[in-house]
DNA sequence: CGCGATATTGATATAGATCAACTAATGTGG
DNA sequence: CCACATTAGTTGATCTATATCAATATCGCG
């Protein structure tokens, strides 16, 4: 099932099986794309949506001065522009961090779904607020937390986010294939602080980085730090009736 | 019509008179909210959702130190926890700036209007993503401008989004009664900050402010300052044809 | 009129940026 | 598989935007 990782983390229970045949069979097409690879740009039309399988991806828009921010980054499992259905255009950059392995859907398709499933549109409409509370989370952490904090933060909700799609070893390893570059685009830093941020974390037994994987050593610690509360991924939800 | 300011810059030209005629019905009732009240806390379930009718809300998030973060605010016209209806809680506090006209719809209300009319549903959907286009666009201008920038964007998307629900008067004035502090708050400034930033936007001629009131005096330079462009709003696509 | 909230201004401190090497890893073509 | 090129990471020195602290001024309201 191509949209397996998609379902995990967002309510899939509230999904009948026809439901989950039903979208499963909206994918049109698979691609792998190179990694560093800008795939759509702020403005353009938008006429399908795309299903991160695997790889990283994320969104960003440009400043005036080179520079560029990180709105949001994805990661396996994610609709990464199926905002872009209700939108019809977007208003930033995607693109690849790694290779990425995507799957398609045309607006028209999802269109169909949504007339044929109410339901169903409620939990696409619900995974569009789910970036939308990322964002919230981003907007806090960028402006009121610390470089320390910042960067307790992204590697807490990336650790979160990676066991919701089964992307955790039994050691706490995940992949995490973005430069101290990417990440300071993310979290509003020069990648010189980056890095002696990574290093104070490190040298505090917080984290581990090898190859472009990490684990955290300290997860309650480091969500002290990065000031993480969870809630706003809405994974507990899983467990609850509708 | 109190939905009159909602459908304003959100493709009401999509919607039939059916359609706007429903939505209205579907209003509960009105209720005037003191100024400096919060409405709603992080974590609890919503049932209904909130239409601004008068005055200014925001929703912000609590950090450990005392300080608070504004992740959005409202103006008249804004739909304000419509991200409640698919999420089911919220994940931050929603809390009135002025004294306040609201009006209430259930969300099971929703639920029949959106299984009935699922273009409307489409509407609502689009609305939600407004307010998580705006998010990407603070996390923007957060996370890569200066004090200088922030507070030009600032002033350059409220002018837009006043203008959009017609509440900029004929010589450009909006109502703007939010504090330094709150300023502050929403730009990830402190106060003391914010106001020598506003005195040299005003002494540089950029905007003036008057009691509770200001205005842009030279909209593109405050833009360009800012690098606010503003497709993020998504208004002149209440010109097109859907 | 007077009091609490808000705005203003100045002096000083500091987190993070910037600039500039240098080192380590990764990748590539012969 | 090596040699070299490229990219990413590391470290130090200095600079600067913004925070912090503190005092005063002004506004709006009962």
């Amino acid at each position: 099932m191509l949209t397996a990782k998609f379902l995990r983390g967002r309510r899939r229970h509230q999904l009948s099986d026809e439901e989950k045949n039903a979208l499963e069979a909206a994918i049109e097409r698979v691609e792998r794309l190179p990694a560093r690879r800008t795939t759509q740009r702020r403005g353009e039309r938008v006429r399908q949506s795309t299903l991160l399988l695997s790889g990283y991806m994320c969104r960003y828009m440009d400043a005036r001065d080179g520079f560029r921010q990180l709105v949001c980054y994805h990661v396996p499992g994610d609709f990464l522009d199926l905002h872009g259905y209700p939108l019809q255009r977007l208003d930033h950059d995607v693109a690849t961090i790694t290779e990425a392995e995507v799957a398609y859907v045309s607006h028209d398709r999802i269109t169909q779904l949504v007339e044929r499933f109410p339901h169903l549109g409620r939990l696409l409409w619900f995974a569009t607020l789910l970036d939308a509370a990322m964002h919230r989370e981003w907007i806090f952490s960028v402006g009121r937390l610390d470089a320390l904090g910042r960067i307790a933060h992204f590697f807490s909700e990336t650790r979160e986010r990676m066991k919701a799609v089964d992307l955790l070893d039994d050691q706490g390893w995940f992949d995490l294939p973005l430069t101290q570059q990417d990440l300071g685009e993310a979290c509003g830093l020069t990648s010189v602080h980056v890095n002696r941020t990574l290093r104070r974390l490190r040298d505090n037994g917080m984290i581990e980085i090898a190859g472009r994987r990490a684990r955290i050593l300290n997860v309650d610690a480091l969500a002290r730090i990065g000031e993480f509360i969870p809630d706003y991924l809405y994974l507990e939800d899983e467990f609850r009736t509708p």
